[in-house]
DNA sequence: ATGGGAATGAAAATCATTTTCATTTGTGGT
DNA sequence: ACCACAAATGAAAATGATTTTCATTCCCAT
């Protein structure tokens, strides 16, 4: 396995906690920073692991990776400016729980995302 | 401009109302018709930008694209032996509608999966 | 028939992402 | 210091979906 290089962490934080990988890349080259892109992603994917960042997905399928806290919750996305919103999902729990239980299933968890239009666009 | 060919609407329906443009091209060679990959994305494309089709994201990014209209369900997925379950969301539709008019968010869809062990595995 | 625009598809190009693999760096033990 | 070994790195190649190119075929109105 290999560990997360801090300074993509810090490179995504400064670039507002919000960028895909190739982003990233540039903006570290463009800073004059020496990295490697193979390294960009293989800390972004020990951070998503940690649960330190979040994936989600543009419209043209490029992963954009997202700092998040820790507590367990849902996105609510802009799929023109990409703009989120982090939601709670109590009802989704419940709904994943009673869903499991009806068909025999253990050990589950669940991914549940809203995409539209923000108010803004 | 091109026009969809119907068979790939036709094909797509077969599949559930729900395939990627890989899938439903391997769909169709398997069952002998003669079409190419580049008719197929063509052709979804030429659905999508007429509303006939939604698309979405796997997240593995693949694109996957959807009948408008379909009533659409949600998945329980076996994580172990990949079996799957369709399953009824009534829950996770009003969800989804409360938090975008919270948001101010319209024109909104969604997605939720969730993923367990089987009573077999 | 025939000329022109639309449809088709094979092959090449693109682009994000992953894999491979050889090299470098760091660390602990002696 | 020195050696051995694990982890980290990154260049280059591989992968896989999607798009583009372009020559050919099809269709339809004249």
């Amino acid at each position: 396995m290999s560990r997360s290089n801090p300074r993509v962490l810090s490179t995504l934080e400064r670039a507002g906690g919000f960028a895909s990988a190739q982003e990233i890349y540039r903006l570290m080259q463009r800073e004059g920073e020496s990295i490697g892109l193979t390294t960009v992603y293989r800390s972004l994917q020990s951070l998503v692991s940690d649960k330190i960042v979040d994936v989600l997905r543009r419209d043209d399928g490029e992963a954009i990776y997202r700092l998040c806290g820790d507590a367990h919750h849902h996105h609510l996305v802009c799929k023109s400016c990409g703009d989120t919103v982090e939601i709670e999902g109590g009802a989704i729990e419940k709904w994943a729980k009673v869903m499991a239980e009806e068909h025999g299933f253990r050990d589950v968890g669940h991914t549940a995302e809203i995409f539209g239009l923000c108010s803004k666009c």
